[in-house]
DNA sequence: GAATTAATGTAAGCGTACTTATTATAAGTG
DNA sequence: CACTTATAATAAGTACGCTTACATTAATTC
């Protein structure tokens, strides 16, 4: 009946928690305050500066509604702003303010160092066999996901 | 700076929204009205009777703040019942009704076969490895983690 | 050009996962 | 036995991730 340990959900649920459970640990050591999801978003928005809130979403997975509420909270924090889009009134443009720069700077390698702690426990190849199963698996399940990632826009 | 896409953190972020996705479709489908960690709590219910709140937090890993809230949900649903330990009048006797008995009886299968979906775009050797290596990352991370697995009370 | 259809962002609400604080009870120590 | 310490559950609050519904604006179609 049972058998929920070695069931995917149970283990990917598990997994996720480790996951921000080591982001939240290594943020607060650093003084930063930071979600993963925020920390996303910022790395997201410097990569592609300039998009709106629908597309922003589908560069990083995420519901648009999701987006909004996370671009709230950074917006109170002073790292990013929104703009009216002059071409679409619908649309708001995000855009780093100076200190989400900053704060994105200093966060980045502490973000990247982390992700081996959050595999703690394997091998360096068993992490890279790993990350590109996971990483099938994401691109294999995209549309089955409520929020599948989607590709900048063409333009 | 960016390299989001290949991190650890994201995919894993990823799987667990397809994860829950899959879950939630396939219940629906069903015309069954239950979350994966409503279910997880029912099959560890079912296999440790009679434990109570906490008890029952560690044996899946959970908060015990979070498991009293779904433990909330099953109850408003007739699923689960609390009764007051006669041992210690602090701590809750949780127990499965007929009705939630019946509820993961039908579910389980379904539940099951699910998994599979959730890894589509692996063939099965592929999925034994990822599996096998979420494994060791949740174990190895177990300690990480908010809220770790616990065993069972030895007794 | 008016009417339909579609898209953007927001509002409100549910469920999970966490934090800190509080209440009640139990267990341990002097 | 009184006092301290620890534990079970709950309360209140934050953040994600989703749903449905809605107002505004854009694009399409007749």
């Amino acid at each position: 009946m049972n058998q929920l340990y070695g069931m995917a959900g149970h283990l990917i649920r598990r997994l996720h928690q480790i996951s921000t459970s080591v982001f939240t640990q290594r943020m607060k050591e650093a003084g930063i305050d930071l979600t993963p999801v925020q920390f996303g978003t910022l790395s997201a928005l410097h990569t592609n500066p300039d998009v709106d809130q629908a597309t922003l979403a589908g560069l990083i997975a995420q519901d648009r509604v999701t987006i909004g509420a996370v671009l709230d909270r950074l917006q109170n924090k002073g790292l990013i702003e929104r703009k009216v889009s002059p071409r679409d009134r619908r649309a708001r443009i995000l855009s780093l303010t100076a200190t989400g720069r900053q704060v994105l700077e200093t966060t980045a390698p502490i973000v990247r160092a982390l992700q081996d702690d959050i595999l703690s426990g394997l091998d360096s190849q068993e992490k890279d066999t790993l990350l590109s199963l996971m990483r099938k698996v994401a691109e294999a399940g995209n549309d089955l996901s409520r929020a599948p990632l989607l590709p900048p826009k063409p333009r």
